[in-house]
DNA sequence: AATAAACTGTTAATGAAATAACAATACAAA
DNA sequence: TTTGTATTGTTATTTCATTAACAGTTTATT
């Protein structure tokens, strides 16, 4: 059960959100092609993942939604929960605050930060934002594990350098510039702009998923 | 030279950005080792994916930088551009919209669409926003093939619907609702709420990349 | 001319992920 | 009780992606 293959930790994700929709319509059991048809993949590919982390269902009813809920909470959260920050409140950062509040207890973007004096000191639904140089006081105080970060491209790395020092353990990068940070830090990169390239490529290659 | 290996191509929009910055400091030639050190990846990949699309280096001069930036644009590129699309123009989408401005040429967003009243008629960074109703035609007037989603999750399904008609060619999807399109419209997911749960695994488990 | 250094290009091996095929089981219906 | 059906769970295969190993080539240096 240890060491999950990285796309079944982002399925396992998906499982779970899509669960709780089921948990809210008082539906307590599902089977792997119900599950499977509700995020489209196959329903082959739910059973495996399922295995790998250690349940089983039943051959009449399926899988228990409470358990499996629980079962994947367990998996990816933390008992105490971890807190993550957004560093650059622009359009970007401000619809990621807004986005993620209230939508996990064991998840939460407790601060932000910016250079801009306008900005600091306000309150971005209901995450308060400091000035970049109380970054790694404010990370270490609040304990803070994971950044987010959507700063201008050109500031990233040297953004990056601070998060390193304050002791971040995992970055998500939604800027164009590639980062390079120690092997302990876990990072994702998610640029947009590749992410429309590579749209383009396939349809101008009339190649769907 | 047909149909490269989705990570190739990801990494073809990677290079071309990191070249297009060489070009702009004078640099024309560059080594596998250089081009793998911008992008954090190995020379050896560097290597393999410009076998893949059909070009030689010289020995001791590296890669040409601009035959190379020229032949990704050959690949990821069309002769004649593609266009896109926002849906839904909250923060996300205007960041996008802002985000894309003057950044490439043959990939353009020209037009955004919401159903707020207050922001049709609207131009958010030099894009017009229309109403939601006048999607399908201004999809057809304006020959746009690529869609950003970027609406609120209960919506997507049913904007996916109406652009799957409006004869769309590709899907980003930033909503936390997996779509279910045709096989045909290439779809890309990419929601943050998986993003940033796939990262807290990671540091739970005290995994780097 | 010979040698060494620094590359590129190619093939082979490995690893990760998805798919296919099928065995096993519980239940319902005849 | 038997048979059929729908489901899970498991193993084997295939496909995709990365890494390793090394062969080949050009140039500078001696």
């Amino acid at each position: 059960m240890k060491n999950l293959p990285d796309k079944t930790v982002e399925r396992l994700s998906q499982y779970r959100r899509a669960l709780l929709v089921c948990l809210a319509d008082n539906k307590m059991h599902i089977f792997s092609h119900e599950l499977a048809g509700l995020i489209h993949i196959t329903p082959v590919q739910v059973r495996r993942d399922i295995i790998l982390i250690g349940y089983s269902g039943t051959l009449r009813k399926g899988y228990d939604v409470r358990e499996l809920v629980s079962l994947i909470g367990k998996i990816i959260d933390t008992e105490e929960g971890l807190r993550a920050c957004i560093v650059g409140v622009g359009n970007l950062g401000r619809a990621i605050i807004r986005y993620f509040k209230d939508k996990r207890t064991k998840l939460v973007i407790t601060a932000a930060f910016d250079t801009n004096p306008e900005k600091v000191k306000c309150v971005f639904s209901g995450v308060r934002c400091y000035p970049i140089e109380q970054l790694e006081s404010v990370i270490r105080e609040q304990d803070i594990s994971i950044a987010i970060l959507t700063v201008p491209g050109e500031v990233a790395a040297s953004v990056a350098e601070t998060l390193e020092k304050a002791g971040i353990r995992g970055i998500i990068n939604y800027t164009p510039t590639p980062l390079n940070v120690s092997e302990k830090i876990y990072l994702g990169e998610y640029d947009m702009i590749t992410s429309l390239e590579k749209a383009a490529y396939f349809v101008k290659n009339n190649r769907g998923e």
